[in-house]
DNA sequence: GTAGGGTTAG
């Protein structure tokens, strides 16, 4: 193999620059050169595949497909334009490969979705004795995450071990998402304790990671403990950051990481900008977020739908229908989620014709066929307005393969206006989609309790003991005062739970004065410990 | 030859 330093130069190309030589040429005729720094600079002039292939072919001619540099580059040039087919042919004829021609090849088809290849070349290259780097391994890593394929991540992860790059930053930070993505936080915070220094993605991915998992005190907690290690946040750690708030859904946070961002004047691009209408939505100010909506200079198809979505969870259906026009007017075209959120709108606002008229909207002007969260919101509008049957009409007419929530959605429209007959198919779906949920078996046996069919009410139990299945409480918290206090069902844990006990008690004597008949229907015989 | 960012039903 010739070293381009020490090959004796051709005499055509003596004095040459290289890029003035081939931007100064016709695309079609090239000049004979033999040095590899030529085809290198010509292949980063070129525009289009036909002129990557010519490239190929003179270096052919010439013999400089020997050259390794160039062989890399003509290699990534190719995954660049997203000829996958090309580099790897090519690839697959290369005599010599080092790390670096694997890693392009894996990131390569990382980058083209194509996982399936991506994972195979990696193996390969492990097979075939390469060192894997820091490089070729958070491309794979990327792939488990985006596949949840955690089994191959954690695999992946005992060969970073080996190799002793879980320190690195790039493969650290991938392995860290890859944990989160895949619901094991656990593992996740091993190695990032384990990490005696983070750079500033590593603690962005964490403090993603913890608001993912619902954890999203703990990421306001990294993100004072990352400045006080002096590690400046961007803007994209700021995303993160105004997520966990909107997770955490408090308010004060978020006023306080709102301000952080004015004072640091990081300018409100469209991603920033819709992570904070989110924010402020479920923090509760529906205003707050029009305010941050108006004053974006940019928004996208992502923005729009966030802000109907906000109206929608507000209850301002009409304000959520209004937006769709304008967006419309500002030339942004709908997408799937803009759909879920117009009909979600509908359906917490009672408005049934509209909802129709959005259903019916979206498969003939936009040709998007419904999926299942649609047909979701539509289930759940006609159910609430009490048209039970026109929804189990649509449900038996789907097309799409039905899910947990949609049935979730009849069963609570069924409850809602007392339809024994049909509560009863409903739950029994539930349970026959996800016979290990715990939730499903309280639900029907509480629905049988309803109706005093105790025997099947025994039943659903015995079922449930039967296959060792316990229904975990829920929790719930409420943020005053910049303190955070949390509650499960029957709880004594808080300092003040006698007074809160005692104010609960005034409060329902007030409501029954009143003239309030709580419904128990639905809290019958959910927990145990109450009967 | 590398990374981390926003919206969606029940």
């Amino acid at each position: 193999m010739a070293d381009s330093s020490t090959q004796v130069q051709h005499p055509h190309e003596t004095s040459l620059d290289h890029h003035t030589q081939i931007a100064e040429i016709p695309e079609t005729i090239f000049p004979f050169s033999f040095d590899p720094k030529f085809y290198i600079s010509a292949l980063f002039t070129c525009k289009n595949l036909t002129q990557i292939k010519q490239v190929h072919t003179q270096a052919t001619v010439n013999g400089i497909l020997q050259n390794l540099a160039f062989a890399n580059k003509l290699l990534y040039i190719y995954a660049q334009f997203k000829a996958l087919d090309d580099a790897y042919s090519f690839f697959d004829s290369m005599r010599e490969r080092d790390s670096v021609s694997w890693s392009v090849m894996v990131g390569g088809f990382a980058k083209a979705g194509d996982y399936r290849n991506c994972i195979g070349t990696f193996r390969e290259a492990i097979r075939s004795g390469v060192q894997p780097d820091n490089y070729t391994l958070p491309f794979a890593i990327r792939v488990c995450r985006d596949t949840l394929g955690l089994q191959t991540g954690r695999a992946i992860h005992d060969l970073v071990h080996k190799f002793g790059l879980h320190l690195d930053p790039f493969v650290a930070a991938a392995l860290l998402d890859m944990y989160a993505k895949c619901g094991v936080l656990e593992d996740a915070q091993l190695l990032f304790y384990e990490m005696p220094k983070r750079d500033l993605v590593t603690w962005t991915v964490m403090i993603g990671a913890y608001a993912e998992c619902g954890n999203a005190n703990e990421s306001l907690v990294l993100f004072d403990w990352m400045r006080e290690e002096g590690v400046v946040p961007d803007k994209v750690a700021m995303v993160n950051v105004v997520f966990a708030c909107a997770k955490l859904g408090a308010m004060h946070k978020a006023k306080l990481v709102h301000d952080y961002i004015s004072r640091k004047q990081y300018s409100l691009d469209v991603i920033l900008g819709t992570a904070l209408i989110d924010m402020y939505a479920k923090c509760g100010s529906i205003d707050s977020a029009r305010d941050i909506f108006d004053r974006m200079k940019e928004k996208n198809v992502v923005s729009w739908s966030a802000m109907i979505a906000a109206y929608g969870y507000h209850g301002h259906g009409r304000k959520a229908l209004d937006l769709f026009p304008m967006m419309l007017r500002s030339g942004i075209l709908p997408n799937r989620i803009t759909f879920v959120s117009l009909l979600y709108a509908c359906s917490h606002s009672g408005l049934v014709d509209e909802g129709r008229r959005i259903f019916y909207l979206m498969s003939k002007d936009y040709s998007m066929r419904p999926d299942v969260k649609h047909c979701t919101c539509m289930v759940d509008i006609l159910g609430r307005a009490g048209r039970l049957d026109e929804a189990l009409e649509l449900i038996d007419n789907m097309k799409v393969e039905k899910d947990e929530g949609l049935w979730s959605a009849f069963l609570g429209a069924c409850r809602i206006h007392r339809n024994t007959r049909l509560v009863e198919k409903a739950a029994k779906s539930l349970l026959e989609l996800q016979p290990r949920n715990p939730g499903h078996y309280v639900l029907l046996s509480n629905i049988y309790a309803n109706a005093g069919r105790w025997e099947d009410v025994a039943m659903v139990r015995e079922l449930m003991t039967q296959r060792r299945l316990k229904k975990t409480p829920g929790w719930s918290w409420i943020e005053v005062d910049d303190q955070t206090h949390q509650f499960s069902v029957g709880d004594k844990t808080h300092p003040r739970s006698k007074e809160i006990y005692e104010m609960l008690k005034s409060l329902s004597a007030k409501l029954e004065l009143a003239g309030y008949a709580p419904n128990t229907n639905f809290v019958l015989h959910d927990v145990d410990e109450e009967l």
